[in-house]
RNA sequence: GCGAGAGUGGCGGAAUUGGCAGACGCACUGGACUUAGGAUCCAGCGGUAUAUCCGUGGGAGUUCGAAUCUCCCCUCUCGCACCA
């Protein structure tokens, strides 16, 4: 008898598998596509336990869709521009390319010795010219849809990526990437306007309801932000100006006692010229502008804030309204100007206590007599002091005051969201250069495509402080403007790299396309993405720029789908000793010692089984030795059932008559565990618990076999056992599972086999357990033919022994049956 | 502060329909085999006062029956947060 040795058995049947091209898929229209997908990795070096979680759950899922018969896309590729490539060859003066390509050489043959189900005839990585030159393609017919435009804006800077970043990409004031804390500089820069599809972009996610994460769905409707609301202008006293304000409660107008303005208001100089007032507005202006942007959004920041000396007038009572400057009234939401209402805003109440501003109640609660007096009342209510409108419940009363704005023109209903556009531009080398020119005479101007690519040159070294080399680089820089032919420059800022990721699982429909970034049969066969696994982290960032990107390039008349991913998997995080494996913390597992020691088929078991796929799995040395006992037992089982097993159809059916007891209890257990696993990875993605339940039925083969073996139907049923768990296990622990298929002696391979129906018939039970119970504790527990009715369990149940000591002789209340499941006698 | 999720043995976790709490595995204990055991096999393994007992963060409730449903409270994790 051998001993089971994963790493020839791993090989042989990674080479089998490839010589077959089994994971190659064809479209074919007349089978049912499944795509599964993984968020691709960015090649960073080798691959960690991250990597393998996430892509041992898909490939579970893509094995065991293929046995259901679908046609199974599961392709690979490589997020490969960004900054780490950069870094690293600063620090070891490597060229990027040269360190990203050896990376994924690296990284790719580790994903193979792990054995997924991979389409490796589709893969590429975003940094070959052949796949950014269509995202080239895709920015100026943006251009030309006016859905990108250049803008000198106040921008994230992070001083050590040196260069600026999106408000996505920026997270506590921190970079998202290194923790740096972001600067603010203006700076032109390119933008997506995203916020064009935000409406789009938030109804949608209705439609994702159940198939995506609740959690990443919140967090995309917050990060969109919509608020609904009314434009409302008012006139500067004694000048021309006026001042529009946003705000969500229309209806407490009346209450409105002064006017917030952000420090950076544009009409502010205007407002305090020549007035006492200006020097002190100046200098705290001035205060502002030092003042880091995080602190001051801080919401326990003090509320502060100057009188301007100008006054506004509200539009409806005509009430003179002393104008402030504010530190909490930020530029970059609504209009940049508040009005102000004490009586119903809290930080509006704050501010006027703090400087002796009037709170004017305007909204009462219904039914409550008195408010609290040390804070602002901020629900809805009856509307007083408020003229004519006085009585009218708040709701009403801001559709009232929005119409009558309207009527005087000095407002209107409108939605606001917190969503800004993108900002795509990089000051960095190792990116998809921006297709522009700058033209002496014509100024900014698109190439035309087909002066596409515009190539990344290679043939340049980096300079040691991390600015980008391009601008330095006269070959590349030089360049002739497309419309006039004079002398132009080339625009040196390259693509965010998550442009990148926001339309690369389109392009494995037809991934080596070079005439077009799709083909529109391949695109309409495959997409959307039946299933995407990825982190949490990416809850905004990558998975709403890739919705962004989907409904883009469907008005561009690319895509014919609203939505990239219709189901969507948040894997947890692979834990050591509780924490994020780090290189400072010393606690780092690396996959290829796994595999050294344990095998794939270990490695992808402890994955699965130690925690489901949504949670935080903490890496346990000890579970993988458990998995790895699982799978040595396995395959002793095997060799020693060998000789006395024939290659039987899983789930086989058969007679029941003429089985022994054992026979027919390991064939209900064969059944009922087909039925729990297909659940628990169809509906659930329950890994971890299917795999207990093969671990189940391979404990009850072992308490049965002896039995079994004595006669001819006992080693038919052992036989469709043994087969079924082999085939259980195959979409997790694939190659110990053809090993063992290929020793039972079947003809064909596993990877061929479909997925077993289970029999009816087989999990009936002539006898079922019955639990007695008296006021509802367990008292004991019978035997009973299953068909027996509730009265005959319940005479049954009266005749234990320990039942009756329970009962003490006791008058019974009730007593409650239910068949196939238990007795309570209620005393 | 708001929103979402979670709290079950020494540990990871199970019970997805309200019906045997602790599946499966790890760790641990005892035994077998053995020159050896960090291999393998067998047995045990929530607690204790060992019984008409207690037990799923705490408290109340609904129910014949609650880890599961309702209400209140505590703790933790994640997200959002001067967003007008």
């Amino acid at each position: 008898m051998t001993d089971y040795q994963p790493q020839p058995i791993e090989a042989k049947w990674q080479k089998a598998w490839e010589d077959k091209q089994l994971f190659q898929a064809v479209a074919d229209p007349k089978k049912e596509k499944y795509y599964v997908l993984e968020m691709f990795p960015y090649p960073s070096g080798k691959i960690h336990m991250g990597h393998v979680r996430v892509y041992t759950i898909g490939d579970v899922i893509a094995r065991h869709k293929r046995m259901r018969g679908f046609n199974v896309l599961h392709p690979m590729g490589w997020d490969a521009f960004g900054l780490p490539a950069e870094n690293a060859a600063i620090k070891n003066g490597i060229h990027p390319a040269k360190w990203t390509y050896a990376n994924i050489d690296e990284m790719r043959s580790q994903l193979k010795s792990l054995g997924f189900s991979l389409d490796w005839d589709r893969e590429f990585a975003t940094c070959d010219t052949s796949y950014y030159a269509w995202e080239q393609l895709f920015f100026l017919k943006f251009w030309e849809k006016g859905l990108v435009y250049r803008k000198k804006a106040p921008v994230n800077w992070c001083p050590d990526c040196n260069t600026v970043l999106a408000n996505e990409q920026v997270e506590d004031g921190v970079c998202w990437r290194c923790s740096t804390e972001v600067e603010h500089r203006e700076l032109s820069q390119w933008f997506l306007r995203i916020t064009a599809y935000a409406d789009e972009l938030l109804s949608y996610l209705d439609k994702l309801h159940t198939a995506w994460p609740e959690r990443v769905r919140i967090m995309q409707e917050n990060w969109i932000g919509r608020s609904e609301g009314a434009e409302i202008d008012f006139r500067v006293a004694d000048r021309e100006e006026n001042i529009r304000v946003f705000t969500t409660r229309p209806d407490t107008l009346f209450g409105a006692t002064f006017m917030s303005l952000a420090p950076e208001y544009p009409l502010l100089d205007t407002l305090i010229q020549g007035r006492p007032e200006a020097g002190r507005v100046r200098d705290f202006v001035q205060q502002m502008r030092k003042t880091e942007h995080i602190e001051r959004a801080a919401a326990d920041q003090e509320k502060q804030g100057v009188f301007t000396g100008a006054y506004c007038l509200n539009p409806l009572s005509n009430e003179k309204m002393p104008i402030y400057v504010a530190n909490f009234v930020l530029m970059e939401y609504g209009t940049g100007a508040v009005m102000a209402v004490p009586a119903h805003d809290q930080r509006d109440f704050e501010f006027a206590e703090k400087y002796g501003l009037p709170i004017r109640t305007v909204i009462e609660p219904e039914g409550a007599k008195a408010q609290a007096p040390d804070q602002a009342y901020t629900g809805p209510g009856r509307m007083l002091r408020s003229g004519d409108l006085n009585g009218l419940d708040s709701e009403q009363g801001k559709r009232r005051i929005i119409k009558r704005l309207e009527a005087m023109g000095r407002g209107k209903k409108t939605v606001t969201f917190r969503l800004r556009d993108w900002n795509i531009s990089r000051q960095r080398y190792w990116g998809a250069p921006i297709p522009i020119v700058y033209c002496e005479a014509c100024g900014t101007v698109p190439l035309r495509p087909e002066d596409l690519p515009v190539e990344l040159p290679l043939d340049v070294a980096t300079n040691p402080d991390g600015r980008s080399p391009l601008p330095d680089f006269d070959p590349f820089v030089q360049t002739v403007c497309p419309r006039c032919q004079g002398p132009a420059r080339r625009e040196t800022d390259t693509m965010d790299t998550f442009m990148e990721s926001s339309w690369y699982f389109a392009r494995y429909t037809d991934a080596h396309l070079d005439s077009a970034p799709f083909s529109p049969e391949a695109l309409h066969y495959w997409m959307p993405v039946d299933q995407y696994i990825g982190g949490i982290e990416h809850a905004i960032l990558h998975l709403l720029y890739a919705r962004f990107f989907t409904k883009a390039l469907r008005d561009l008349g690319y895509f014919s789908i609203d939505e990239p991913f219709s189901h969507l998997l948040t894997q947890g995080m692979v834990l050591k000793d509780g924490a994020k494996m780090s290189k400072s913390k010393g606690n780092i597992v690396d996959p290829g010692e796994m595999l050294a020691r344990f095998g794939a088929d270990t490695t992808r078991l402890f994955t699965l089984f130690a925690a489901p796929p949504e949670r935080d799995l903490d890496w346990n040395d000890q579970g993988v030795e458990g998995a790895h006992r699982f799978l040595h037992r396995l395959y002793r089982l095997g060799e020693e059932l060998r000789p006395f097993l024939t290659p039987t159809e899983p789930c086989r059916p058969m007679d029941g008559d003429g089985l022994s007891a054992a026979a027919r209890r390991l064939r209900r257990k064969e059944h009922r565990t087909l039925l729990k696993i297909t659940r628990d990875i169809e509906e659930f993605f329950q890994f971890n618990t299917a795999v207990a339940a093969v671990m189940e039925l391979v404990n009850e083969i072992n308490a049965l076999k002896a039995e079994l073996l004595k006669d001819a139907p006992g080693r038919r049923v052992l036989s469709s056992a043994w087969a079924s768990v082999l085939v259980f296990l195959y979409p997790m622990t694939p190659h110990i599972c053809e090993e063992l298929w290929e020793k039972t002696g079947f003809a064909a391979e596993l990877f061929v086999m479909s997925w077993p129906e289970h029999d009816p018939a087989a999990l009936e039970q002539d006898e079922v357990l019955v639990v007695v119970q008296v006021n509802g504790r367990l008292r004991g527990k019978i035997s009973a033919p299953a068909d027996v009715d509730q009265e005959q369990l319940k005479q049954m149940a009266m005749e234990i022994e320990n039942v009756q000591k329970h009962i003490q002789g006791k008058p019974i209340k009730k007593m409650v049956a239910v068949p196939g499941k238990l007795v309570n006698i209620v005393l």
